[in-house]
DNA sequence: GTCTATACCGAGATAGAC
DNA sequence: GTCTATCTCGGTATAGAC
């Protein structure tokens, strides 16, 4: 609708395009070429919407972490307690990482080496959801009902146990010759994590979403864990 | 000593610089000149003595593996349990991600897309350590020693949680102003994971390494875990 | 073994017709 | 807005003197 609708689209499929690229290659490795090509334009088009190369990289990151928020909105507005919202945010972000691997990916990338990119990273988008995370852990912690750890190291411990199955999941499927995104791996996989890092955690004390679609086979390799009586 | 010393300096040399720079920047962001540059040597000595780019990135990676070998392997010697093992494999691989973060950002770069030196860092590497865990891993399992988790979802658990704080310490420095690899953090978190894994972790059940050399003063925002009466 | 010089290619970005 | 053609730069790798 309205004016503009042919130039939007090219913009919105050259931004995805980016997405996949640069997720796959990094920044230097992905090629406008490459990205131009899988968006179905020529590669001059990237200078006349972007400004340059990392103007792109950067409305690129901005969308995955779009619909990362608009993912973990969504799955938080109904939890009534600090401790409902962290498992329900772990719960989101761990389903995100494993459809989107894309995001994880570009992060891990760019947060090893102080760069220009990494600094725009943390002052748009990495240094807000940290404080948002850390004043919840730390009042969980306060009061016992998470494990006893520091803000930053939960923070990379979740972010870090609840991602790289799913952005290694190339390297993964090689070396164990099973799929990391079967849908009962993944809910195992959140399941997991949660019960380790809420104390003793009750059999299922929280908001379950409806989400979880089917979900009917039990798992032979995998066994959800709901440990400690 | 021997003849072709100078030789072997300049590619141990060339190995090194080559290290730093495929960690920071990438396979494709690196460049030649700049690992030539870091080693005092000049550009095409890199041909001289190396195939190819791609050759001096094998080399790398081979380095960093066998420094981590030789440090799991000098954690694990005196260990009698499974149990005792597999906690002194994850101390000593917390250890050293933290110390040599270059590892784990060459591994998280090449793992997330197929690729020709993927499939190298699979067969060459990563296959036999998945496969070594995984044993470990699922012995204690049936013993009910550890989380009731599959060993490949267990396994970059592991390595994703215990790597992540380091590989990305840019990043982290800059959302939080704290040092990482500050000693008592490290250790912490060492602690904090292997309390996570092991089901009712007794105080410290295992060979505790001298190595710890020195660790006096009581942190203030970090507070080792041992958590679970 | 190491240097200088350079070939060769693919990258990002721009010019200007349509 | 989109195309074709092209500029310029930086990359890897090689040639050949020392």
């Amino acid at each position: 609708m309205s004016r503009q609708t042919l130039s939007d689209a090219t913009r919105a499929a050259l931004v995805e395009a980016a997405v996949v690229e640069f997720a796959a290659h990094g920044f230097e490795g992905a090629s406008t070429r490459a990205i131009a090509t899988r968006a179905g334009v020529h590669q001059p088009q990237i200078n006349y919407h972007f400004a340059s190369k990392a103007d792109l990289w950067r409305a690129a990151v901005d969308s995955l972490f779009a619909e990362l928020a608009v993912e973990t909105r969504a799955a938080t507005l109904g939890t009534t307690t600090q401790r409902a919202t962290l498992e329900a945010t772990i719960r989101a972000f761990v389903r995100h990482a494993a459809r989107r691997p894309e995001l994880n990916r570009i992060m891990v990338r760019e947060s090893g080496a102080p760069s220009e990119r990494l600094t725009w990273l943390a002052d748009s988008h990495v240094r807000t959801a940290f404080a948002d995370v850390s004043a919840l852990w730390e009042s969980l912690r306060r009061r016992g009902e998470v494990v006893d750890t520091d803000a930053l190291t939960a923070f990379y411990l979740m972010i870090g146990g609840g991602t790289l199955l799913y952005t290694n999941s190339p390297e993964a499927r090689l070396i164990s010759g099973c799929e990391p995104t079967e849908p009962d791996r993944i809910e195992a996989h959140a399941d997991t994590l949660v019960a380790l890092l809420f104390r003793d955690v009750a059999p299922r004390p929280t908001t379950r979403r409806a989400v979880r679609e089917t979900r009917p086979s039990p798992r032979s390799t995998t066994t959800s864990s709901r440990r400690r009586s």
